[in-house]
DNA sequence: CATGAATGAGGGTTCATTCAT
DNA sequence: AATGAATGAACCCTCATTCAT
């Protein structure tokens, strides 16, 4: 009962700070951060600027916490598909359908996390690429790590664990990006046997 | 002849602009748009800021004829290099070690380059897009139809020659993107043959 | 009698007032009006911010009650020894020695005093002024009253009566002023005698 | 001919400046710092706002200009009254009525004056009091050795000088004030002879 | 022409005040 | 009756743009 009451105005308020960042990430990943302004969010929102004011000290922290509420979510199943165990060659494959499923429920969060981790960041001064950037290395070395156990159980080649990584964001980026761009024509989720396939056998024929 | 035709007094604005493009290119890759003021090129330019207003219309337009130039600039060496003809592998080796080259240039250029084709431009409202899109999109389609040549010749699978081409530029962007963010740990030029066999054999072994 | 009648709530409530009143006093006297919220003054004195708007209409009408308050106070303190009657000498060495005491005990009010009486009052916009201006006019009115009183029994020179006083409050604030600035260094109490002693003999020799 | 050309633009600035500094004088006296916005200003003083940018960093940078201005230029006035040298009867007499002339030309001053040093300061963090404090400690310091030399020559009785500068100072204020408050009762002038009477000789009769 | 001082709209932020709980 | 979250007007300040010199 008690635990039921006290929560009422946390959760309350936990719904208003979930409302803000998801007026704030609408507008931003449409928009980017310069050309929004604070009365814009607020009005998207349905709330007075000063209640913005109120679950964020200024816009920038708004947005730093819009972004690592997004990264940190992200960071999470991705890094818990990685962290399966498993034959490598089934691993990434998860991963490449995974990283399909969670990036094509949200354009706008696409579009931010293009905007923050492949176009350089100049939103901020700085302290969120710090942390965003800190999740993304921690992400690509357990994905190299996954990559390097198929390399010593001979399934991939004798290749740079890292730089296969490094491939591997870039392919599924790259078709995570086209669908960013025109929805209608192209589809992640359907390319994500090709994504694999391109991936593992590369091109060549034969 | 046609430079002769020339005016002296073209001339002098022709080379007023690009020093002014010039200042503009690295206070934009360096900071952003929305953090560097007119003032601020405009010193760096050494002119006073109502000359800049002389060549520009105004500070998007200044943005975008950077923008425009550069990507002109580099559309046309890669076209050339789609066009040779010949071997549709050779012509795929070409590319990369050309984008290399390219790129490997001007750190400026580049980090604009991923802040208005990988992240999604915020800078200016719209119009940009249109020209630079059109212009990737023509070279996109050239480097489809060059990989397609090479399906055709069965050099390579029976993939879709554009995604194969999608994939391609996530490939080498990724790699010039590791570049970017650490040049001093990562090369992209060292990287040229690691890129070339990952897209033509992929990782598998064998 | 009088005590009992007033009920239980109204004594809680003003007490509650008084509680305000003393929080406000403080931060006003330290910051300054502008440089104080509301909700400082609530955190002060343990309240939430809607109930100091059950006791004063605005913060402007805080102020002034708290500044009416304490200025009735202590003109009733300085009203009664000047009404004492007797000696007119003596009442003026009783003057000098209470003001002393009086701002003695709280530097805060003197403070306050201060920017409210010689200081330009920029605090508030007007009104407070009137009320308390009058207590002042009427204060130095009977002052010199008292000194007038003394002009006619001879103990003193024939000077205009209201500018005596004028001139006797000019130099008690300024060593009032002394001690406030710089307690450790002056006291206003210590230096009762010379101020007497000037007031009444001047500084020249003989 | 040189040198009429170039301070023809500094020459204008320092004249826009001074009008600047004017209207704030002006504002600042009749309403106080906190209640005076810098647009208020610019209208006063016929200029945009940002151009108010352009000789002060903020506001607090004009508010502390005007005041050090003018305080500089009243300290300047006085300590060469104090440092003419001479019968310290004769610099005593020569201060009231100088002070009395600087003062007499501005209310918006005095008013300022009084709000900035006897009323305890609020407007501005902190600094200004500091260099505006240390100009009067130096005045009040040359005041005291003007009183001392008096007291050495047995013109004055044995009074701490310090202290009767402190007298001095309080008489004289406390007659400006009356006037500031109500220029048409009280002539801080017409009772220069009186202020120096009532300093020198004191109250008592014979 | 080239200049850069002047402009003023618009942004981020604060805080006195209100009112649903 | 007491609370404090929500409100929004108004502040200070920046900077793209203009235009008199």
């Amino acid at each position: 009962m008690e635990e039921e009451k006290l929560p009422r105005r946390e959760r309350e308020n936990l719904r208003r700070r979930q409302e803000i960042l998801a007026a704030a990430l609408e507008l931003f990943s449409e928009k980017g951060y310069h050309n929004v302004s604070m009365r814009e969010i607020a009005e998207k929102a349905e709330f007075a600027v000063g209640t913005l004011y109120k679950f964020f000290r200024n816009k920038e922290d708004l947005y730093k916490a819009l972004m690592l509420e997004k990264a940190k979510e992200y960071h999470g199943v991705l890094m818990s598909v990685l962290g399966k165990g498993g034959d490598a060659f089934a691993v990434v494959e998860d991963f490449i359908a995974t990283k399909a499923r969670l990036f094509g429920k949200s354009l706008s969060v696409l579009r931010l996390y293009f905007a923050e981790t492949r176009g350089a960041s100049f939103n901020i001064k700085a302290g969120l690429d710090r942390e965003i950037r800190k999740l993304y290395d921690e992400f690509l070395t357990r994905l190299a790590s996954v990559l390097e156990a198929g390399v010593r159980k001979k399934t991939f080649r004798r290749i740079d664990p890292y730089y296969m990584a490094v491939a591997l964001e870039g392919l599924t980026n790259a078709f995570l990006f086209c669908w960013q761009e025109d929805p209608e024509r192209h589809s992640y989720e359907a390319n994500v046997p090709l994504i694999r396939d391109m991936f593992f056998k590369g091109v060549l024929a034969e």
